[in-house]
DNA sequence: CCCGGAACCTGAAGGC
DNA sequence: TGCCTTCAGGTTCCGG
């Protein structure tokens, strides 16, 4: 599931395969996933367009384009984008292809391929219409253990939801809470408004950890997340907690246990992460 | 404000 | 070529 540290690593590896190209066409082939404006629209506004720029904001990809707008995608769960060559065949799972163009090299194409259509896509003005509500990041230096406090504070929900929810700190998901509560030996459950000092800079040091070395290691190939050349990325291998029900803890051997919280799985350590 | 749950979707996995 | 149920989860929306 693509959480910040795959969105940045596409954002990366893609970059090089847009920035400088015009899109001469594009094809929605689920125009449910078109979220703003029509599809019809988004089609037309789109051609012709050249791509400027390529940035990241939370879990979301943002192309700027010429004429000033900018195109938005959010993968969800299952979505990837992967360049191919011009006219390579779109398989069941393709949703939008883009085709690009530019004087110096082959035309070649952009697939958002998404087998749940889960996945997003936006042409706007504005970028905050659609990001505007989005918590800090969470890597640059200003994010600091004094501003996570100030977000903590007074706040009765339990840690794990807070560090999902994207108004609150933008990128993290399921995976990489849980990998940063166990790095921070604290229950998913603890109250956000109740962890001290300590446990307030351990758990920073551990959210920007998990997610520095999750880029580092190309994104988690968990689920249907792999590159923009088809490749897995390998994170995954050293999670500690996440998706790991059952196997012991890396630290103390007991079971990982899992439980669901917001009807999502959470996995931590009972005897490492006390409540 | 805060929380919980449904909806959006399909493929995989498990039970029988 | 087995059928059915359940689960997975990011975000949005809706109800209490």
């Amino acid at each position: 599931m693509p959480e910040l540290p795959e969105v940045e690593t596409i954002r990366r590896e893609l970059a090089p395969h847009l920035v400088g190209r015009r899109i001469a066409a594009v094809s929605v082939k689920w125009p449910r996933m078109v979220r703003r404006p029509s599809a019809d629209e988004f089609v037309r506004r789109l051609r012709g367009r050249t791509v400027e720029s390529l940035s990241r904001r939370g879990k979301y990809l943002v192309a700027g384009l010429s004429g000033g707008e900018f195109l938005l995608l959010h993968l969800k769960m299952t979505g990837s984008l992967l360049v191919k060559p011009s006219g390579a065949a779109a398989d069941k799972h393709t949703r939008m292809v883009f085709s690009l163009i530019d004087d110096r090299s082959e035309p070649s194409a952009l697939h958002f391929r998404d087998p749940r259509k889960f996945g997003s896509a936006w042409l706007v003005e504005d970028t905050s219409t659609v990001t505007g509500k989005l918590g800090p990041e969470p890597l640059p230096a200003r994010f600091t253990a004094e501003a996570l406090a100030d977000i903590l504070k007074g706040r009765r929900q339990p840690i794990k939801a807070l560090l999902c929810d994207q108004s609150r700190i933008a990128g993290l998901g399921n995976m990489y809470a849980d990998e940063a509560l166990f790095a921070a030996r604290l229950h998913p459950l603890r109250p956000a408004g109740t962890l001290s000092p300590e446990e307030i800079r351990r758990l920073h040091r551990a959210i920007r950890q998990v997610l520095r070395r999750g880029i580092r290691d190309c994104g988690a190939s968990v689920s249907n997340y792999c590159r923009p050349d088809g490749s897995p990325g390998w994170a995954h291998e050293s999670f500690r907690v996440a998706h790991r029900g059952g196997r012991p803890c890396p630290r103390c051997g007991a079971p990982i246990q899992r439980l669901s919280l917001r009807g999502r799985g959470s996995y931590f350590c009972p005897r490492c992460q006390p409540l």
